[in-house]
DNA sequence: TTGAAAGCGCTAACAT
DNA sequence: ATGTTAGCGCTTTCAA
């Protein structure tokens, strides 16, 4: 491995001359520089990161960390392949941690990521990680959040219209002259859940219908959760007619349950749920749902990081997209 | 931040004494011992992995490097799922780099994981990279490939069997009495491609079929390349009464071109594709598929890797997995 | 315009 | 059993 000592005494200057045509190259004249340039190239020359790093701690280190609740939910595939898009035209990579809603687990990439010194953190919170978080916000390195916010902490946030999203989709549901409407919902303490029923709890309630608890069940946001949930609603001696679930894999389970049960969509049960996926066509029935800009969420929420890294003091905004309701053929 | 000479201060030793607590604690004294440690944690001490790089390049990195194809292939984020579960146990991150089948983006992401030194890279590589990726054997950085191998580079490598995977699932188009079978492929350089398409070719000829070229089409392993593969074959005069898919992502697409046309499924056109997914249940109708075990893929892979890590020089392995064909109601 | 020298935080040989 | 010292590869005053 060439070291930056190597390239001098090929090129037949100091070290520090080196340094300053990587580093500041407007202060070397042109001769010099061409003279140390082709030693570079030469000798394939690369500056050692843990040096340069270990010197001068304010260089970038063009890592970007990136830590998300479940890569096997599509919608974070989305968000992901945002960031990574957006990270890779800049040049910088993306360290990632897939927590799976797991509190320690979240913990141990923290740390990994406080460590590698990443130049930013972009996250998904749920709620108990907020004490590490903090030591982020001490140690100066921008945090944006995904999805939901934090308490206590000032970040900078990218979300989308939770309550409204599932009030047009509660709304269709009753317009069509569904009464016992069903919401199949996530992990309780994650502020989207919440804000989920809110919106089908008032689109019930503005079209004069009540909001009864038993069709209100919570899981922890996974496939299997969603099957489960479902199947208890329909042991119900009332059971719904319809089902709004509150992510795609809810949705997923759900279906799984709903078909096992040879029940015909949406004749007997119909079910919109939040999130759309590629293949919602091609579901049976294609699948109606309150799609997300997953991709966007990433590339605005790493814009964001990188506004941030240039201006570390510009004050925290939030970022609201909206979502869309795409009704196809399930309700 | 509180470096070494904090803690050897505070503990009243000199620094080399803290580094040995560190590094070889047995080689110091109980009574010092405590001391020290009483100190790291009061001044909640965390090494400089930056200095400690410089110094001993040795030092593992607790970094992975994982550069797959395309995350938004369900089956890929198996893989992915994999090895962050086996690394997360073992205290690795995981740098994680997702290069859509373009050779510079792969590369980028090379260049990039070989200045952070990581400790291994897992890889399911596309032709093209076979230099960069020797230059990491030059390195003496560990490499395991995933799905497909090297040439001219001896790589452990961990596949499935996808000659025996597509001949079963062929084998069992032909026994329903489908004579014209299609293979929808994906991208024709890589070896995935060519193997299924071999299984296909065989199945075929072993059960007195002919091979008619018309029905073979290769693409770019994407939904969209899919949905117009499956357009095209559907405009055939004598056009095919089922199709063998190549991944996942090309099904979804074939899936969603035949339900354009309202055609039924097994009825008018059987399916069944390689790669199983969680929801194949629930689409329309519920899709046959070779299942292929991303999930061990990933753990088998990253297994591979620590045993190298730790071992050098054992000579390389090649870990078939089997497949298994799934029959539900596509064909 | 360029070079010499110091030092980032750590480890390891060597000395005691 | 512990401390002293040198140096990993780089950047950055400071001096020339």
């Amino acid at each position: 491995m060439a070291a930056l000592r190597d390239v001098a005494k090929k090129a037949g200057v100091s070290a520090s001359t080196v340094s300053r045509v990587i580093n500041r190259p407007d202060t070397v004249p042109t001769t010099t520089k061409s003279r140390v340039l082709k030693a570079i190239k030469n000798l394939n020359y690369h500056p050692n990161k843990f040096a340069q790093r270990l010197r001068s701690h304010n260089v970038d280190r063009k890592l970007v960390g990136l830590l998300v609740p479940d890569i096997q939910n599509p919608f974070y595939v989305d968000v992901v392949k945002g960031v990574e898009d957006y990270c890779f035209e800049r040049g910088y990579a993306v360290l990632m941690g897939n927590f799976m809603q797991d509190e320690k687990k979240g913990q141990m990439y923290l740390e990994v990521m406080q460590s590698e010194e990443i130049d930013g953190l972009i996250v998904a919170p749920i709620q108990e990680h907020h004490k590490t978080i903090s030591q982020f916000k001490e140690k100066k390195i921008p945090i944006i959040c995904i999805d939901r916010g934090l308490k206590n902490i000032d970040v900078d946030v990218v979300l989308v219209e939770n309550e409204e999203g599932a009030y047009q989709a509660v709304d269709h549901l009753v317009k069509q002259g569904h009464i016992r409407i069903a919401y199949v919902g996530g992990i309780p303490s994650i502020p989207t859940t919440l804000e989920r029923e809110k919106g089908y709890s008032q689109a019930l309630l503005d079209n004069g219908l009540n909001v009864d608890d038993e069709l209100i069940k919570y899981g922890d946001s996974t496939h299997l959760s969603g099957k489960e949930l479902t199947e208890e609603l329909l042991q119900l001696k009332d059971r719904p007619t319809a089902l709004f679930t509150g992510n795609n894999l809810i949705t997923l389970g759900a279906l799984e349950t709903i078909h096992k049960h040879k029940l015909h969509i949406p004749g007997d049960i119909a079910i919109i749920g939040f999130d759309d996926m590629p293949w919602s066509i091609s579901l049976n029935p294609p699948l109606s749902a309150v799609s997300q800009p997953g991709y966007d969420i990433g590339k605005r929420a790493t814009e964001l990081l990188f506004q941030r890294i240039s201006d570390p003091k510009r004050s925290p905004v939030k970022v609201v997209l909206k979502t869309k309701l795409i009704l196809r053929e399930s309700g």
